[in-house]
DNA sequence: CCGCCAGACGCAACTTCTTCGCGTTAAGCT
DNA sequence: AGCTTAACGCGAAGAAGTTGCGTCTGGCGG
């Protein structure tokens, strides 16, 4: 967890954890997100509302946690031979996945629940291994490849400014254009809009 | 206002709305932010708590638009005699305000406030606006302008998402970086971290 | 200018959530 | 194995959120 220092990782803590975390994503594909309360979640958890007041705090802090976890990449980047056909990929799929409406939710819940933003900076770190990975990989064939800094200045930042400022457009033109320049501009193509 | 279509703009319901709204800054500048809560937000605007729930739903949208307000920026950018200088001094001014304690507060407040995310458009409207500003002031002098849409990505964007996402580093010389880059990369800063 | 209509508000009762103190349980450690 | 203490369960008290109904007032047509 983040919002608290879990001095106790094992047994008895760690089980309340891990059966509240499920109840919440039960509750949430039965009810909806905005149907969760604390009590609700922690009678499915079996376990009294107090318990979830004393460890999260509130209902919001909760939620950034179980928004984190579903928010972490299961796989490594897909291997296409190149680096740009593998950031290409990424790309793709890294804004299909948090562009769709619980991807949106799940950005917005770890952004808000956890005052000190240790959640939004896993997020982040979560892009910054996967590219982290692609360049790895793109380094062992030899190719050159981009700073880290510089690909989550250039294609995360502005994926995620659309998707959390801007709910209009996302469309694979524009992935294009962000990967493009990424690697050097050798697609010119100018930006979607105007 | 934006959740909700404002049918009577007029009398009574737009007295109501500014000393709700008005009761907010009081109380956020007088016990926190964190302290707010509708009944004590209510009693202060001399109205009853249903009113506030049933005009903004809930504290969360309340807020919001009380954030939105807040980041709209009161004074058209500075003009300091070339494109570069009113751009750099635009996103510096940007970035300091943006990234303080309060300027995050407003900025997760109006994300997570709206459903229809109307609140988060409008904060990007604001900077949009200005930067389409120094846009038209640089063209009148015969300057060639970038593209907003580019500035957005390439300057506002990126330092948004390190204020959401990374709450660590926002050194003058990374939004002078940014600023180079906008404007042809005549400045070969590479990025801070590396 | 007057009266009608409808949206918005006040009030109050009700439900639900949130907090807190206290006793109990069980992890971790020696 | 015994001790210490963080973490949990329970229950009560307080605060917040919800809803129905009557009243008020701004907007509109006559």
């Amino acid at each position: 967890m983040s919002t608290r220092a879990t001095t106790r990782p094992g047994g008895r803590s760690a089980r309340v954890q891990q059966s509240v975390h499920q109840a919440v994503r039960e509750l949430e594909a039965e009810l909806g997100r905005d149907a969760l309360t604390v009590p609700l979640i922690a009678a499915r958890a079996g376990v009294t509302p107090s318990t979830v007041y004393r460890r999260w705090g509130d209902l919001r802090e909760l939620l950034s946690d179980v928004a984190v976890e579903r928010l972490r990449p299961d796989t490594p980047p897909a291997d296409h031979g190149s680096l740009r056909a593998d950031l290409e990929a990424w790309t793709v799929q890294f804004a299909e996945e948090m562009s769709s409406t619980a991807g949106r939710t799940y950005i917005r819940d770890a952004l808000v629940g956890d005052p000190e933003q240790g959640n939004a900076a896993r997020c982040s770190d979560y892009a910054a291994e996967q590219l982290k990975a692609l360049g790895v990989r793109a380094a062992g064939r030899g190719e050159a490849v981009p700073d880290v800094e510089t690909l989550l200045d250039v294609v995360v930042a502005p994926l995620m400014y659309r998707i959390l400022f801007r709910p209009s457009d996302l469309s694979a033109a524009y992935t294009d254009h962000l990967v493009a320049t990424a690697l050097g501009r050798t697609a010119p193509l100018s930006p979607p809009k105007s």
